[in-house]
DNA sequence: TGCTGTTCGTTGCAAAAACAACGGCGCTCT
DNA sequence: AGAGCGCCGTTGTTTTTGCAACGAACAGCA
C-alpha cells in the first residue's frame, strides 16, 4: 500500500489526509484473478482504476471475433480515467475493456464523484483534480503514440517504431554494448493484437528483421542492433 | 465573439469576467490564413486554440512524406489540449501540427498559465480547469474512437464506420426517405488521410459500394442506404 | 514417463492494398 | 478561348497481408 503516495494521482497531497480523500471518494480496493475483466465494454461507465499489483490489459473487442490492446497498466498505474468523464452524461456504455492480465489487486475510485465537489472536508479535492487532468493528458499523448503505431504504413514499420519507443524509454545496454535490450510486456499474440497485424505475419517480420541482421530476440526480450533505428 | 459563453471552456463562467480571465490566461487572437501553420510538429509546446472562425486540421506528419489527419476543429471548437500538460516538463516538441484549413481566427491561450494557480483575481480558474478536464475526457474519447476506425480491418469497413459516425452525429434524412444525408469535413485525399489508407484503394471501395446500393454520393455529400449500416 | 496445452516459427495460398499512371471534369485566371 | 490546376475516378501491376494449417519446443501435471 506504500504504493499511494508515490503515485502522481495522489502527487501533493498530504498523506495524512489520504484516507479521508479516499474515503469521500467512494474508494474500495477489489482482487481480481487472471483472466478476469475489471470492467467490460458496453457496460455502464466504469471506475477509475489504479494498480496495487499485478497488470491489468485495457482492450477493445470488435464484433466479430478481434481485439485490439490499447494498453496495459502495471502496478502503480491508472486505468479507465476519460470514461463517465468523456461520455456525456457520465454513464455511456464503456468503449473499451479492463481485463486483469494477472492476479491483481486494484482500487477502484467512482468518477463521479472524483468529480463532483464534495464537502469542504476534501480540501485536496481540487488538487486531485489536477493531478487527475494530468493523467489525462499523459494518456491522451499515449493514445497519439499508439495512433502513431498503427498508421505505420507496414507490419515491419510498426515493429521497428514499438522497439525503438521501448528501446528509448526502458532499454538497457546489452553486455556486449552491441545493441539496447528491451523486454516487452507481451507474447507474440499480445504484441501482434497490439499492432493490429497479423500474428504470422508479425512472426515472418521478425524473422527477416532478424536475418538482417536488425534486431536479435528470444522469447519476449529483443535487442535491438545498431542500424535498426535508421531503418525506421 | 459572441461564441465565448457559449464554448464548453467557459462553461459555468460568468461572461461578466471573462475579459479578467482572458487576459489572465495570456489570451490573445491571431489570423491565419488558409494552408498556413498555427503550430508545427517538432516545435516547442503549443497553446490551446479555440477556433474562432473557419477551421483548422490537425495532422501528423511522419519523416517520409505521409501525413495522417487527426481531426478537425470547427468554429467553436478546441484543439492541442493535451499538449504541454501531457508534456513531462511543459515544452517538450509537439508530435503534431494544426493547420489552418480555411482563412481562419483563433484564440490561443497559454497553456502553462492555464494550469498554475494565478491570484486571487481569477476565482474562476478552478471551473476552468475543470472544464478543461472534460474537454480532454472527449477529447481523449474521440482519439479512441479514432483508434476504432483505424483498427478496421479493411477500407470498407473503415469507410462505412465513418460515415455511419457521421450519420449518427449529424445525419439528416434524405429528401425522399431512403437514406441518410451526411456531409463530410473532407475531400478525397484528406479523408484517405484520416481513415490512412490509399486514396485509390478509397475511390475503388466507394465504387462498389455505390454498385451495390449501400450509399450513394456526390462530391464530399453521402448518402447512406438501408442496409449499410447492417454491413458494418 | 507420457499426456496436454501453450507459445512460437514456417509456409502455401488467396485476398487485399499500395503504387503508379492516365484521363476527365470543372474551375480560375489571364 | 485556352492554359493551368485541383479533385476525382479508373485500371493494371506488384507487394503485402491475412488466413489456415502444421510442427517443434517447452512447461505443467498425473
Amino acid at each position: 500500500m506504500r504504493i499511494f503516495p508515490a503515485n502522481p494521482l495522489f502527487q501533493g497531497i498530504d498523506s495524512g489526509s489520504l484516507p479521508a480523500l479516499l474515503d469521500c471518494l467512494g474508494a474500495r480496493t477489489e482482487r481480481f484473478e487472471r483472466n478476469s475483466v475489471v470492467f467490460a465494454a458496453g457496460a455502464s461507465a466504469p471506475e477509475l482504476g489504479l494498480v496495487l499489483s499485478g497488470a491489468v490489459r485495457v482492450e477493445r473487442p470488435d464484433f466479430w471475433g478481434r481485439r485490439t490492446i490499447l494498453g496495459r497498466a502495471e502496478a502503480g498505474e491508472t486505468f479507465g480515467e476519460s470514461f463517465s468523464l468523456g461520455l456525456s452524461g457520465g454513464s455511456g456504455p464503456a468503449p473499451v475493456s479492463a481485463v486483469a492480465a494477472q492476479d491483481s489487486e486494484i482500487l477502484l475510485l467512482n468518477y463521479n464523484k472524483v468529480m463532483l465537489s464534495c464537502t469542504s472536508a476534501c480540501s485536496f479535492h481540487t488538487r486531485l483534480i489536477r493531478n487527475v487532468l494530468a493523467l489525462l493528458a499523459r494518456k491522451n499523448m499515449g493514445l497519439l503514440h499508439q495512433i502513431d503505431l498503427l498508421t505505420r504504413p507496414g507490419t515491419r514499420e510498426k515493429v521497428l517504431a514499438y522497439l525503438s519507443d521501448r528501446a528509448e524509454q526502458g532499454g538497457k545496454t546489452a553486455p556486449d554494448g552491441r545493441g539496447v535490450v528491451v523486454e516487452i510486456p507481451f507474447n507474440r499474440e499480445e504484441l501482434a493484437d497490439f499492432l493490429v497485424v497479423d500474428r504470422s505475419a508479425l512472426s515472418r517480420e521478425l524473422g527477416k528483421l532478424r536475418d538482417e541482421g536488425l534486431i536479435r530476440f528470444e522469447r519476449n526480450r529483443f535487442e535491438l542492433l545498431r542500424g535498426a533505428a535508421e531503418a525506421l
